[in-house]
DNA sequence: CTATAAACGAGACGGTACGTCGGGTCTTCTG
DNA sequence: CAGAAGACCCGACGTACCGTCTCGTTTATAG
């Protein structure tokens, strides 16, 4: 996840020396601010999700959260996804049902999460205006996941249907399980929930009922 | 779809007679306001699809927007989602195979528009401020279609069965297009599009190839 | 005063049969708008006596009004001097004193009026934009006195210079008055008041008190 | 003239040492805007002086007008009478007549000003709203020219008489060359002006003159 | 007794100014 | 030089009013 590492002023000097001159950053303030960012997301949702609003609850000033993300939609995209990567999410499946129904557990909490939820509008504004933003989220977000699925089913197929496979499936995992927040209410998803895993595996209309 | 009757001054008085009193509003301006928000966001986005930018493509003032709708947000959600279930996308299926291609191809092209695309960021914060919107619009636009997959699908099992397979496979169809169409360049999504339907159908991992 | 004659449509046709057709204007209509109008103005003020504020108390639809008036300033116009030249207020005068201290009073019973105090704003702005307004205004609301005065004081000598201070008498009242009501709390402008009229009777540094 | 006073946020805090925190308000742009206000007033009238208009012309833009005045009405206000008691007008007269002759011709030149013409009805207008304003007005701009002429006419007679008579003074004189200026076109209006002081000082119906 | 014509109440319409608010930048002073 | 405070520009938002227009209804005269 190196979105924010778009915005940061060129700083990093040829010398190392250099960049220890002056006072140096706060390395409270960052967090502060992204706590501050994601308790806001959830309260109040993304349109009174204020810069300034942010910077007073963090108890920072304005500029010293545009010195960090060059802007609201950085600032929130990493207070919201930054902390991806950290676990991988299915770092021990050994097979696909296991992975599947992992990451279904996964993304189904994370886009429970009020935050994640409220921050979602203003990311997809971001996406829309620069083109390169989705497909960085996506091949970080879910390229490894896709490269471990995509290794567990190449049985005996090339690796690029595997690898197409794979990715459709994280498509349908991730988008599903947020339609599915966005959409429904809390309560009566549980039976969906359930569903889910099997169908992604095993298909709504597996051909051997078919015949009988 | 009714979330425009949400909005409207409280007409529909008792009296039917109470209702032609004073200059009928103009039908027309409802539809080039509806029409000139959608080409607004396929040219430049929401940002710039501003309510000064829709009255002056639409030849219409802005006090006359905001008699029909009472915020931006609601206008441009009909613009994008107001002509649903004009035409039931799958109103031909014979059976499920079928019916997910349809859908399929039907979400793929609704989500390649430009215009949804650039609607969505403020399609969700409305969702945010009105939590009876995602349903209604769920239950719109996917309900007449779930209930039709659902007969279909129900062989031998209970109503009850089918109908969450239903859900789940429009929530897949409808959550994977989407991020697809949000994530991915329009160019290498091809392969992809094309086994979708398939894994919706029979599954990443289908049982008899585990025995071989 | 014919302010209101500029407006009217360019009815008059050259028969007078011509002239009936058609249901004729509710006579009370007018008087009831005038009469609402001094109301708003002396209850809530120039700019809340709204065109649909006088419509609404008059009981009156608002192309009534514009039929009748071409703009507000002109209803409002009409609603705070229309009844001037009814009764000349110096009609019976007998000499200078007399006419200065019956116009002194006059004046000051009429900026005393909160409707005239409130019309006051949007009659200047009329005069801005359409010089010829306040001469009219002028000779009919001040032509009369000031010739009754000027012949009183025709003491010798011409005719020029008399009308010259008849005219110059009539401005310190008419301003005097105004400026006294716009500007000082009723209570304490009694004094002021009494002595008025023996300034401009006598003035304030007379010839005749230096001597002594 | 502190009507200014009012409107800014409630600074002046009780330490002086809290005053300095954050950006200074940059002094230019107050002086900017009311010289803008005062040009736009003088060319285009009171209804087409926007405080957009004004913005643009004083190259700043309208969130720092609202910080410095709560209305357009504050603004102009200060921009037209924010000068006054820069240069008592009258202050080197040493008898009433001079100081009669002196106010005059000031007050004649101020209602002369096109912008103070135009922005007239909207100080009316703020009057009618705020009530301490005109008696502020009266006594910042009337005050000391009416205690110099009180003074000046105390002879022999109490300090009410003469301060009474002084008052009334400059109510005429301010009320005259105003009603002057708004009412006559500019040209045929030279006899008057000539006549005005005399009539103040000696009054329209002296009593040597009847006895003759 | 019907037809015509105009006025009527209600209210939508285009245009435009108002005052507010948010984003992102810049400028001061303090530590 | 970082940091807090806050002023700055820009521009969108939603509201209100003005003066015009279009409805359907009512009321008068004309034929």
């Amino acid at each position: 996840m190196d979105f924010e590492e778009v915005a940061p002023d060129n700083l990093t000097p040829d010398e190392d020396t250099e960049r220890l001159r002056g006072r140096p950053r706060d390395p409270a303030i960052g967090d502060s601010a992204l706590a501050a960012a994601r308790e806001l997301l959830a309260e109040v949702g993304w349109d009174k999700t204020t810069m300034v609003a942010i910077s007073e609850r963090a108890g920072v000033g304005k500029p010293a959260l545009y010195r960090r993300w060059p802007s609201k939609t950085h600032l929130v995209f990493e207070a919201v996804f930054g902390w991806v990567d950290e676990s991988p999410p299915v770092a021990d499946a050994t097979d696909p049902e296991e992975w599947v129904r992992a990451s279904c557990n996964y993304t189904l909490e994370l886009f429970a999460k009020p935050e994640v939820k409220a921050a979602l509008p203003g990311l997809l504004s971001a996406f829309a205006e620069r083109g390169d933003l989705p497909s960085t989220l996506w091949s970080e977000f879910g390229g490894p996941g896709i490269a471990m699925l995509a290794q567990m089913l190449n049985r005996g197929g090339g690796d690029a249907d595997a690898m197409r496979d794979a990715q459709a499936t994280m498509l349908f995992i991730v988008g599903g399980t947020m339609v599915l927040r966005m959409l429904m209410p809390e309560n009566d998803s549980a039976p969906l929930v359930e569903r889910m895993p099997d169908i992604l595996l095993h298909g709504v209309a597996p051909k051997e009922q078919k015949d009988t």
